[in-house]
RNA sequence: GCCCUGGUAGUGUAGCGGCCUAUCAUGCAACCCUGUCACGGUUGCGACCCGGGUUCAAAUCCCGGCUAGGGCG
């Protein structure tokens, strides 16, 4: 790893009686188990979660993420930003169309490195950015051809794509460089196995996911940060509730749902999240890694998830798809080729405030990375807005129309016919 | 008026006697994209200028026409 440099970091949780945890603690080299307990100091700096409405009809709740960078009302949809930044869009952007971004701890560890980061006093000093940073820990990159994929006890073993060196990601490893990339809330290494494995592979990343986050709390030792615990188990009802059983049994700050989005059916995923949710403790953020479309972010509200990150609303605005309130729009097409209207109508965005759809056509359509940002951004504000309104639904007791409503526009393609769009001033 | 060159999907092209039910790009259409080294993927639509001839066989060779560009008058 670039960051050798890095000392094991020598605090410690003060852990319930779990005896394998401490078993792996007294294995962990140089680990100096002090009695310094990190909810204490969680307590006194008033960092924290809270729940402050449950809706009726379903899981859905309304909480408070109280980090260091402010305090944010949950359910919320993050920007994926890898490296410290989106594609054609970067934090003067996200300022104004996203309510927090998770970046990747591995990738950043390679460029710039993540003592790099450290210098500048953390990853929100790094890009301007003062909204709750998540840091995803790198697991996911093992179903990426480009980093290959291995997995031992141990770790994961990938290569760089940028130089094909080859490495060893240990959860000591990736706590150190989360520490020092300094997010408000990182993601302990867990081991995802490929959609399609059997249950042997995912009993494997079951076993290997436990012992890592239980690693990985030991060496927990900035209380600025919580530390999420990941759930895995893939699509075995059982894989689920035992993982999730035990993640919600150690001291983490917060639960992710890891795993899914990888090229299960909807009902599957839907499934696998359902098995795991219950045996969570109620009281804690819990994170969907990974699922960002409309409907399946009101679906996974609904089941008691409160944050999420994805890359499908970025990545749907670069290839032409457009998120509206009448569902999904595929600016591409010829139909907009003359079309003076806004993207949407009841949108605030800059692009929306500033462009015609003919205009952002035109860009995309020439692959001017330009036309791809104002996409981004627009996509961006949507999910921004969409979140707003599901808090705001599940305080007045109407998430569940919210809901349906979502689910019934993005599971079918618009009519164009049907658009309303407000003509742009120019 | 004469001469030369060229005419292949909407556009730009490959092929220059049988491997052409014709290449590639773009376009159009549909579907897709979910912890981003992706400015992407899948599928479908769409053409040999017209007529005649040579040949077992023509987008490919020959003749005429039409047409485009260039040259000479």
């Amino acid at each position: 790893m670039p960051d050798k440099s890095n000392k094991p970091k020598t605090k410690r949780l003060k852990l319930d009686q779990n005896s394998s945890l401490l078993d792996i603690a007294k294995n962990v080299k140089k680990l100096d188990i002090t009695k310094i307990n990190l909810s204490d100091i969680k307590k006194e700096k008033n960092i924290g979660f809270e729940i402050t409405h449950k809706d009726t009809n379903s899981k859905a709740r309304i909480g408070l993420l109280k980090t260091v960078h402010g305090d944010f009302e949950t359910p919320y949809f993050m920007a994926v930003a890898t490296k410290a930044t989106g594609k054609y869009i970067g934090p003067d952007d996200y300022n104004t169309c996203t309510e927090g971004i998770i970046c990747n701890a591995l990738v950043l560890s390679l460029r710039p490195g993540s003592s790099q980061i450290k210098k500048f006093g953390g990853i929100h000093k790094f890009m301007n950015y003062d909204k709750p940073v998540f840091t995803d820990c790198g697991g996911f990159q093992m179903v990426r051809e480009s980093f290959m994929q291995d997995r031992s006890k141990k770790g994961i073993h990938f290569k760089s794509p940028f130089d094909g060196k080859r490495f060893v990601l240990t959860p000591e490893k990736i706590m150190n460089i989360e520490t020092d990339i300094g997010a408000d809330c990182i993601m302990m290494l867990d081991d995802l196995a490929p959609y399609g494995s059997t249950k042997e592979e995912f009993e494997r990343s079951v076993e290997n996911t436990h012992n890592w986050g239980t690693h990985s709390l030991i060496l927990h030792s900035n209380p600025d940060q919580f530390l999420y615990g990941i759930v895995q188990g893939g699509f075995f009802k059982d894989l689920r509730e035992k993982s999730a059983k035990y993640i919600g049994s150690l001291p983490f700050d917060g639960l992710a749902i890891g795993g899914v989005a990888i090229g299960e059916t909807r009902e599957e995923m839907y499934d696998a999240i359902h098995a795991a949710v219950p045996f969570l403790p109620e009281n804690k953020p819990k994170h969907l890694l990974g699922v960002g479309s409309p409907d399946d972010i009101v679906e996974c509200v609904s089941l008691g998830m409160d944050t999420f990150d994805s890359i499908f609303p970025t990545q749907n605005a670069r290839h032409g798809t457009i998120f509206t309130w009448d569902g999904r729009l595929d600016l591409m097409s010829a139909q907009f080729e003359s079309d003076e209207n806004s993207i949407d109508a009841n949108c605030t965005c800059l692009t929306c405030k500033t462009y015609t759809r003919a205009y952002i056509r035109h860009l995309l359509k020439l692959g001017e990375g330009s036309g791809r940002r104002y996409a981004q951004i627009h996509n961006l504000q949507f999910m921004k807005d969409l979140m707003q309104k599901i808090r705001l639904s599940i305080k007045d007791g109407t998430f569940i129309d919210l809901k349906t409503d979502i689910i019934k526009k993005y599971r079918k393609n618009i009519d164009p016919k049907n658009l309303i769009g407000v003509k742009v001033k120019r």
